[in-house]
DNA sequence: CTTCATCACTAGAGCGCGCTAGTAGAGCGC
DNA sequence: GCGCTCTACTAGCGCGCTCTAGTGATGAAG
């Protein structure tokens, strides 16, 4: 690493003093803090002229609201808080969609994000110490006391998470049928040896991992079921990959925990010379839109992120608006997006 | 779509009662709203004993500190504001180390994002709202005259992002060095042909055009020299794609803007059956750990995400600490990464 | 005994704003 | 003139917390 010094105006000079407040733009403007603060929240009640030179005054002196004072002032924060997992290309999708549909119901969006060193807990604590009036969690893993408790405290959504006796409402794919989407699929392929890497304690898993179960076991199938213990990170798709390498025979289909996975999976396959979908066929599951950009061409189970942010965020304002309306699961119905890393087996 | 009705309770109760606060705390426990303050500020004068009644009250309870509250209290906020663009693989390599070590000098990060319906200027309205002390920016494409007013106001560093007689701080790749080390590998595998889609406004796109110019003068390839515009997401490198693909041939190798645009390009050319790296090589940019893990393989400049965030939040902090030190510049050294989409021209 | 330090705790101001309850003044009808 | 309404504005409380300047109790030193 070099460093140097900015060229610029060397020392950068007496700066950042004090922060301009509401009062201050009062004073500058010749009117009381009050009416500026009205002008701010764009409510009736000022004059045009005056509306306009406050304005201008507090672009001048360089003013913005504090959000901390404003939402200490009022009982409204007209936040909503995500939780989400920065490193989840699906959950990119669905903070987009959620972005969105926030704008138009007019609220704002805090997002926290989970990174190794700072888990679920504090992430949600992040969230409730920014007094958001609901929580929408992407793919939570805390424990269900842990959701019901915090449901208790306040309006929670959960995306593609499936509370049982839920007191919380969610949002989620039908993932049973995805996955009987995809095995039928490959069944019919002529595969035989699928296996499913799953998601651990994440999102669905459990759901899948059922799913795929009795999909198998519809086929007559049940004794080629194995489950690879796993996660929703490409890692685990990379230890899988492992794990089957060192075995006498490859499967010849391997249904994923969710695409990151299969990606992990697909990297140690390429890397060990394995062929796909030649020598295995893979699946994911989410389609992230980078799953369907990259030359990968990833057959996967398609989730509607569009639609499950959109709803996620009308049903934290609409719990909201009414919190003592019972719970709701949204679920919506999920597709098989066959591309090239399936076909039939060897 | 389907709702159902969740199995739970059916009617979830009067739920979401008013939020406690440390007077709830402090009376339940028997002492001063003071105490509690003094005590979940962890600053010494409470007994043990009390310390402990007071946290088991406050759990009881559901207490959580205010964040608006207390930021409003306090001239400080330990808060760092962090601007990024959440479809953007690099930044989320970014945000994990930058946590890792705001951790480490013991302050709070807050994320602002960038979405196709929000730009910067929002991002960093709503990150100056909450009163962050230092802001972080990643790859800002905000004009330099924005830039340089906001860094008056506040402290500011930019990742990946020169600003000419810069009056803030940026922690970046020596661009120049990783575009020629790429154009040098690719003419030593005896490329001629090698063209550029470049990153628009995006950050360190003019540096990287400028350079990979200078790099194919400098092979004798001055005719040669082609630059497609676009930016820095997959859309541009599918486009450039198109580009190629209607003409009468394909250059033999391509320098892309950064990964995504690699991802892009690779996508779309294997959607055409276009073979790489047999008919076409291609260079990425950032090696976003997403490109190393995908089977891609994706040949790219390597730019070290865990140092870049490091180092952005040691900056920061050390502009809070003392705001009229002279701007700093810190530069890193890239590095070619050469994997499976580069090889000899056809 | 007094003095002083220390510990454990408290009183209360004030952070920047939203919001309710007001007021001053203009315009109008009678 | 009077009362009325309407527009344009203002006064000031309080949101939940931090933090300074305290208080009272205890114990050790002199």
């Amino acid at each position: 690493m070099t460093e140097q010094q900015a060229s610029g105006d060397g020392v950068t000079g007496a700066r950042h003093g004090r922060r301009p407040t509401m009062s201050d733009v009062a004073e500058k403007a010749g009117v009381s803090r009050a009416l500026v603060s009205l002008i701010f929240r764009n409510a009736p009640g000022a004059s045009e002229q005056t509306r306009q030179r406050v304005f201008d005054v507090a672009k001048e002196i360089g003013y913005r609201p504090d959000t901390a004072a404003r939402t200490l002032a009022s009982s409204r924060t007209r936040t909503l808080g995500v939780m989400l997992t920065i490193r989840n290309p699906f959950h990119a999708d669905l903070v987009e969609s959620c972005y969105a549909e926030a704008d138009r119901v007019g609220y704002d969006i805090v997002l926290s994000t989970t990174v190794p060193t700072r888990d679920e807990e504090r992430a949600v604590d992040a969230l409730v110490g920014h007094r958001c009036e609901a929580l929408i969690l992407f793919g939570p893993k805390m424990s269900a006391a842990y959701l019901t408790q915090l449901s208790r405290e306040h309006p929670v959504v959960a995306i593609s998470r499936k509370v049982p006796d839920a007191t919380l409402d969610s949002v989620h794919t039908a993932e049973a049928k995805g996955v009987r989407q995809a095995v039928d699929y490959l069944v019919s392929q002529g595969h035989r040896d699928v296996i499913h890497i799953d998601g651990g304690a994440g999102p669905g898993s459990a759901e899948r991992r059922k799913a795929y179960r009795a999909a198998m076991r519809k086929h007559g199938l049940a004794e080629r079921i194995r489950v690879i213990p796993g996660n929703h990170t490409e890692d685990s798709g990379m230890r899988a990959a492992e794990v089957l390498l060192s075995e006498d025979a490859l499967p010849t289909a391997v249904l994923a925990a969710n695409d990151r996975c299969a990606l992990g999976l697909l990297g140690a396959l390429h890397k060990a010379g394995v062929k796909v979908p030649q020598e295995v066929s893979v699946v994911g599951y989410d389609d992230s839109r980078v799953a369907m950009l990259s030359h990968i061409g990833l057959t996967t189970v398609h989730q509607n992120a569009d639609e499950l942010g959109r709803l996620a965020v009308r049903t934290a304002v609409e719990r909201i608006e009414s919190p003592n309306a019972p719970a709701r699961e949204l679920v919506l119905d999920p597709e098989l997006r066959v591309r090239d890393t399936t076909g039939p087996p060897r």
